[in-house]
DNA sequence: AGCACGCCGACT
DNA sequence: GTCGGCGTGCTC
């Protein structure tokens, strides 16, 4: 009899089994645990030997699955100890649900034609091709290919895939789950031939299964997908390229919490491969990698198509007439006129959903929050309803105030998406407007049909959020304007400079991307900010050299690493004092900083209280040791709950 | 994560 | 007197 180690997938470790013969690692089997059965996978851990042997069952069946690859299985182990999760619940990503299901037919997916098209370059693209192509079966390098939207970058990458494809090695390009629509599959379907395999989350369960199973039996030559797509079983990957490398949205927020794009380095170094970032507004972290020689720097540096960066318009907000609620200024106004003289389409920006952000009673004072969160309730007008966008709840809009039963005194503060669109249709009321928000937006298909209707110039007049803001090429779209420049910097967190930076840059080269010359107004309460400057002289440099140096300054990442403590309960006391209780026990290390408990942003969550300590050390620093030894000198009662974030992005 | 066991409120 | 709420504890 052996002894084995099972990892299912579950919160929890390996268990151990006995088993005939040896098993090897990788190798999926069905495991008595509890009083049911499992599939687990057998992994490459030692046994426990402190396990007594009355207490080890044996292995009920061995699967007839191909197995996991060791390069999963070593992904998987490297992600847990990173981000401090439970191996089983790691193991969970790379698996799919009914492991056990068998798709009918195994599909596989076409072969992309590496040479169905040919394209034309510039210059600069010729010399960006060669430098990466000459990086395939090189092994692990990691290289920026940076050009601004509309350089071409796409078509740049689409090249060193084309090579990778001839050397039949498979391809994962990552991207956020919003730019993989119809629109970027039609853009590789143009170049190879056919469809590439897709993985996200709103796969049906048959999808998936079809999918995994093409890829575990090396039939999905290219998966394009969103950050999970890096826990497919791959069995010998040649080549990562992780597109709009600077997007938040990388970062996983729930369960496992991980950064994708730091994790494909990981992933592309064990699969001993290149790995390309690309993105126009490279991040803080990828950008000082680029400076200290870590990465390899591919720059694009001209638009193509003779495309050009939109004029750009600083409207100063405090100027405004005294009285008048007005949030599209006067020439705001009269560039919206214009474009629509002309026929040409206008985008405005507000990143936020709704009518209003918050409503004020002016009798008393009285703010309307959420029972559940400390968050002020949000008015959304077209479903009648106050609404928490942190933890859903929904009333109706009170006619009294809630506090004083005044009645008539309750008044919308400040703008939204609804609210913008309102004011549109009141000042312009013969054009088409379009108002795009996650509510007005049921699922991908529609996004799809109103991307159609906006290339089509059905609308004259786009009001959205963040969702118009990534990757779609308008042609008639010549105006943009961002109604509040400032707004995500209230947070004033680690990277709310960096992401409103990238964001507005990213929305403004929505204005003429082909031919005309657009031009972009931003709104702002307050023009001399570094950012509002760098944006209208198109100077990235200016202002990432600043954030860098504010960065290295404060011993911020990336030039030291933060890990956040997260401490939760219903009990407001008790979750103090087991916070407090961690302070107290932290270790003193030089130059390793505890900070708090401090009560979170949000301090009520979902009916749990929260608070946060922050861990700040240097860059080469083991944080994953010290945090392993400290929690685990510190008590934690049922009822309260503490989480670690490696490297947190969010700070709620 | 499941799925038990276990101890307190409203029902035949 | 039982049915069932979900709090806590275990699974090799």
């Amino acid at each position: 009899m052996q002894r084995l180690t099972v990892l299912m997938p579950a919160p929890l470790g390996c268990y151990d089994y006995a088993a005939e013969t040896d098993i090897a690692p990788g190798t999926f089997v069905r495991v008595p645990f509890g009083r049911k059965e499992n599939v687990g996978v057998v992994w490459d851990q030692a046994p426990d030997n402190t396990i007594p042997d009355t207490k080890v069952k044996s292995v009920t069946t061995v699967l007839d699955i191909p197995p996991l690859p060791s390069e999963t299985i070593r992904f998987v182990n490297w992600v847990a100890g990173y981000t401090l999760s439970p191996l089983g619940m790691v193991l969970k990503m790379a698996l799919i649900p009914d492991m056990e299901k068998e798709s009918k037919h195994s599909l596989s997916f076409a072969h992309p034609i590496p040479d169905f098209q040919t394209v034309a370059f510039s210059d600069a693209q010729t010399a960006a091709v060669r430098k990466l192509i000459g990086k395939m079966g090189q092994g692990f390098t990691v290289s920026l290919l940076d050009g601004v939207t509309g350089s071409g970058k796409t078509e740049v990458y689409f090249e060193m895939m084309a090579s990778a494809l001839r050397a039949q090695t498979p391809v994962l390009v990552l991207l956020p789950e919003i730019t993989l629509t119809t629109a970027w599959l039609e853009r590789f379907e143009k170049r190879f031939g056919v469809r590439p395999a897709v993985w996200h989350s709103s796969l049906t369960p048959k999808q998936r299964r079809d999918t995994w199973q093409a890829v575990a039996a090396g039939q999905a030559p290219v998966v394009v997908g969103a950050r999970s797509a890096l826990f497919l079983p791959y069995q010998k990957l040649g080549l990562i390229i992780v597109d709009e490398e600077h997007d938040a949205s990388f970062k996983q927020e729930d369960g496992v919490l991980y950064q994708a794009r730091d994790m494909a380095i990981v992933r592309a170094k064990i699969a001993n491969c290149p790995i390309v970032l690309a993105s126009a507004t490279p991040s803080v972290e990828t950008y000082c990698n680029v400076a200290a020689g870590r990465y390899d720097h591919i720059l694009l540096p001209e638009r193509f198509s003779g495309a050009v960066f939109p004029d750009i318009h600083i409207v100063d907000m405090r100027r405004k007439e005294k009285g008048k609620i007005s949030f599209i200024s006067p020439l705001l106004r009269d560039l919206l006129a214009a474009r629509l003289a002309a026929k040409e389409q206008s985008l405005l920006f507000i990143n936020r959903r709704g009518y209003a952000p918050l409503i004020l009673c002016r009798a008393c004072g009285e703010r309307i929050q959420c029972p559940h969160c400390s968050a002020w309730l949000v008015e959304h007008r077209h479903q009648k309803c106050l609404q928490c966008h942190h933890c859903g709840y929904t009333r109706p809009v009170p006619t009294v105030c809630p506090a004083c039963q005044e009645e008539g005194t309750l008044i919308a503060c400040g703008p939204g998406v609804e609210r913008i669109e309102e004011e549109v249709r009141l000042l312009f009321p013969e054009a088409v407007c379009a108002a795009v928000t996650s509510d007005t937006l049921a699922d991908v298909r529609q996004f799809e049909t109103l991307l159609e209707r906006i290339a089509a110039h059905e609308i004259d007049i786009l009001i959205g959020t963040q969702m118009l803001a990534k990757g779609h090429n308008f042609p008639d779209l010549t105006l943009v304007g961002v109604i509040d420049a400032d707004m995500g910097l209230a947070g004033g967190d680690l990277r709310a400079s960096e992401r409103t930076f990238q964001l507005l840059h990213q929305v403004m080269g929505r204005a003429g991307r082909d031919r005309k010359k657009g031009e972009a107004v931003l709104q702002s309460y307050c023009p001399e900010n570094l950012i509002i400057q760098a944006l209208q002289a198109n100077d990235r440099h200016r202002f990432m050299d600043e954030e860098i140096a504010s960065r290295e300054v404060l011993g911020m990442p990336p030039f030291g690493r933060l890990a956040a403590v997260i401490v939760s309960g219903r009990d407001q006391n008790q979750t103090y004092r087991i916070a407090a209780d961690l302070a107290k026990k932290a270790p003193y290390i030089p130059n390793v900083s505890v900070l708090g408990p401090v009560a979170a942003p949000l301090a009520v969550l979902r009916g749990r209280y929260r608070f946060r300590l922050l861990v700040k050390t240097p860059r080469d620093f083991k944080l994953q040791n010290m945090l392993m030894s400290w929690l685990s000198r510190v008590p934690v009662p049922a009822g309260v709950d503490v989480r670690l974030d490696i490297d947190p992005y969010s700070f709620f």
